[in-house]
DNA sequence: ATTATCTATAGATCTATAGATAATGC
DNA sequence: ATTATCTATAGATCTATAGATAATGC
């Protein structure tokens, strides 16, 4: 019987606490906030339950740590590749670069797996299309911020639009990306094996596409 | 003490059903299968919850009825709208018209703002984004057969485009779409008060725009 | 006689907490 | 001595059903 390796309570903690976002991460991708026990996270985790409470107080605690978690590196991206490629363009800024920008550093990390990430953003996919306020603590959302960039770009391609027509344009956008984050295989279906929901450099493609011009071109 | 009026069993089923699936339609729509319990909907329909398992049999039972009550309506509203287009429009059918179509076919109900009907399509957003299976006996949707005649008039319209492009511009579409329906009020945060998510009329504007030719123009 | 509705409850969860035990800190 | 983890359980649900009662059918 070997010695359990020694770890330092810091150690045991972050890793017990990984363990629970993991799992959590990917039950609440699965079948949403109330469609998960505290009790079939800690399983997942192989954890007891309790401990979920004494490292997150509450479900929708844990729920807001795991949306917490990736926001801050999922910002970071994208507000690089914003900030950046606003300088490259200088005054020749155009929407579909903006838009090409937005998309491709949303998708990038999609594209290399990741299930953990990819669960994540499933369960930020739901999380857009539910009513703000469903879950306590949650009322905007940890990406507003580069939003807002991202609109600011926009104006400063598309100096005709008003403030309107930027927003719903964003809404629009929002839309498919949430749609595609949510991989729920419906367009599978749909297209008849034709397009497939995981696939996100097509739909990435595609996204910029359709955004930048629409169908034809 | 006035005589209640005799009503026919006929009569007494009919009602009871409606007042159920008017209840559920509204309490899904605002906190999601696995958010709302029998006892709540019994409750807001004024109704024993065991009677929602007389008529439906299981909560699952009661969610399909649901989405199955109002799809002939929206699938018949659709298919109409698309199909007097093609036959107006002839050899001169495009993307930007068979967009405007279906785009306004699908919110011209939304607009007159019924709020059973605005229910009706925040439960229809949240299953779009739902993982399929997810609910047992909803694999495909009730739409599907509409949206193919959709993809089709898109197919004539643009026939540069291979089908892969056809079901993706669908999929970006449905995503605004779906996104548009779940009334989560985010929108109106983020443009400060410049968009509403209630705003209907609004929002199909910009949506053809969108879909017709991206942002300019 | 048949159908609609309610009463009562079984049996299975579910979230959260109090308090005990095990591991690390120093 | 402190922190992490587990045991045990309270108290509140939740879905579904069996069986009683109330209304309609004819």
């Amino acid at each position: 019987m070997t010695a359990r390796a020694r770890r330092t309570n810091r150690e045991r903690r972050g890793e017990s606490q990984e363990r629970i976002l993991d799992a959590a991460e990917a039950l609440f991708a699965r079948s949403g906030f109330n469609g998960v026990s505290t009790k079939d996270i800690g399983q997942a985790a192989d954890v007891d339950p309790s401990l979920l409470h004494y490292y997150f107080d509450t479900k929708a605690g844990l729920y807001l740590a795991v949306i917490a978690r990736r926001a801050g590196y999922v910002n970071t991206v994208r507000r690089q590749a914003l900030e950046s490629y606003a300088a490259d363009a200088g005054p020749g800024i155009s929407v579909a670069g903006v838009v090409r920008t937005y998309v491709e550093s949303t998708f990038e990390l999609a594209r290399q797996g990741d299930e953990g990430y990819l669960s994540y953003l499933t369960v930020i996919a739901q999380m857009n299309s539910t009513p703000a306020g469903g879950i306590p603590g949650l009322e905007g959302t940890p990406f507003d911020e580069v939003v807002q960039l991202f609109v600011d770009l926009l104006r400063r391609a598309s100096p005709a639009s008003n403030d309107a027509d930027l927003y719903w344009f964003y809404h629009m956008l929002s839309g498919a990306i949430t749609l595609s984050w949510a991989r729920t295989g419906r367009i599978d279906k749909l297209s008849n094996g034709q397009c497939r929901s995981t696939d996100f450099e097509a739909i990435a493609d595609h996204m910029i596409a359709v955004f930048s011009h629409g169908l034809d071109r």
